[in-house]
DNA sequence: GGGCCTGATTGACGAAAATCAAGGATGGAT
DNA sequence: ATCCATCCTTGATTTTCGTCAATCAGGCCC
């Protein structure tokens, strides 16, 4: 698959790669790949070598877990995100599986010359540096949430924060499956059913993968959202990266050069 | 507290700051401040600006969060450690708190000094991607274990991790109260003084904070303990940081200079 | 339309975990 | 030594969650 202008502005213009010099964005993107998945591939195993940063282009990744035959989603990734960086900086294993839900296109950067990178061009370094503490906050809401709060609050919660990254309308699509959604929140696919059922009491209307909060305080008494768990900054026009959402509402006070 | 240079040698020591030159180092340790802190103090507090890097020099420090006024231990850490550096590296508000479980010597070093050296020193930058990395892997794996495994093999696994850490001997001394360590592995005390119980089944006496494993393949059956959750790496004599723990068993092929 | 596959829902049941309450051990202070 | 506080343990109970099974709804192919 060609790899167009458009598509290689998208991937400079993510935090990861905005302030770095146009010579090592060239040799990070010169022998990429960009590649087009169908639905259900899946892209790395966990255990595997990690070669590539991946940049997903369009479409929706699920980043999981597994032990002992029983397996969890991570992540729910929309364009546009890099993801599996952590490994590729340490050049280690995958620890996440990582597989398309739907027909996605991918970017595939040598994660050789990633590193590389790192070394020649000391804002890149900044910016990865970033990122990844980006990451490292999300996965520390994640695990708050996890083990703080029940399957209602979680859900409660989720539904809380989908409305306000979708635009803020009391009514919203679910952006794939319930049995993804189960997963992602920790519980089995019966349990989300009977979270959803319990939530008519408190305003939610359920319709397919439509969702409108009728009553969005009713939902809020018993969601309890915590800035310091929930990550409620809506979803700006242009890519942002995992440490841009982390900042908010503080923008930025000590940009780096 | 006066600083000692015994106490300069082991933060350069650390993974973080073996690479970075003289001057950075003189530059961020310049203004640092070395406290000693008694059993339970709070050193930081969810929510609130971080100021400093934290390394943690002796003693024990518990990381935890807070939803709802139910707590949760997201961390134990041991010396030689830093904390919070993904708040420093975004200038961001600290999603943990710290706290100390032991009378604890902690090494203060100025957010602001940290961010500027990244800046001025590029090996710097890479070193804290790697610790950050390393952190964030950390993380996944405890997700991981949280979200597949039940109760009773969290702590089973937990035993035979702390085995190897500390030598690999039969018997071994928990690190600090059970209560922590419940809370840590995501129970209640309650619960957790049950598993112990239940694992007598499997060759595991308790006598307060000894425990020996008297039939490791047994347990190790019901643990079922997985490279890719379990960090089994055992603790070498020097300082080392999460980066380097992450990068085991494969020694760091593509060191950075 | 008729079958069929997949995903979602619902109910019944059992396992796991939290909660409530009561003892017991330990170590320190007086 | 006695008292007391803290931590740990144990039991009884409730709540939550997972599992098993059946049913239902929608999409798709023939």
């Amino acid at each position: 698959m060609p790899m167009r202008d458009t598509e290689l502005e998208r991937v400079r213009a993510l935090p990861l790669f905005a302030e770095c010099s146009d010579e090592t964005f060239r040799n990070v993107t010169g022998g990429a790949f960009l590649q087009r998945f169908p639905a259900g591939t899946t892209l790395l195993l966990e255990g595997d070598q990690v070669d590539f940063l991946y940049v997903l282009l369009d479409g929706l990744v699920e980043l999981e877990g597994t032990w002992n035959d029983k397996e969890t989603t991570l992540s729910v990734l929309r364009p546009v995100s890099t993801f599996i960086l952590a490994a590729v900086v340490l050049d280690a294993d995958g620890l996440m599986s990582a597989r398309t839900i739907e027909r996605s296109d991918i970017l595939m950067l040598s994660g050789e010359a990633i590193r590389r990178a790192m070394r020649e061009d000391a804002s890149f370094g900044i910016a990865v540096a970033q990122e990844l503490a980006g990451c490292y906050r999300g996965l520390v809401r994640t695990l708050k949430n996890q083990k703080l709060r029940g399957g209602l609050e979680r859900l409660a919660n989720y539904l809380i924060t989908q409305r306000l990254r979708l635009g803020g309308d009391p009514t919203f699509t679910l952006p794939h499956e319930k049995r993804v959604l189960a997963s992602l929140l920790g519980m089995t696919p019966e349990n989300l059913s009977r979270a959803f059922a319990t939530l008519a009491d408190y305003g939610v209307e359920v319709n397919g993968p439509q969702v409108t909060i009728a009553r969005p305080v009713v939902l809020e008494r018993l969601a309890k959202p915590d800035p310091l768990i929930d990550n409620h900054q809506p979803v700006s026009g242009g890519p942002t990266g995992k440490a841009q959402r982390e900042r908010w509402p503080r923008p930025a006070s000590s940009k780096v050069a």
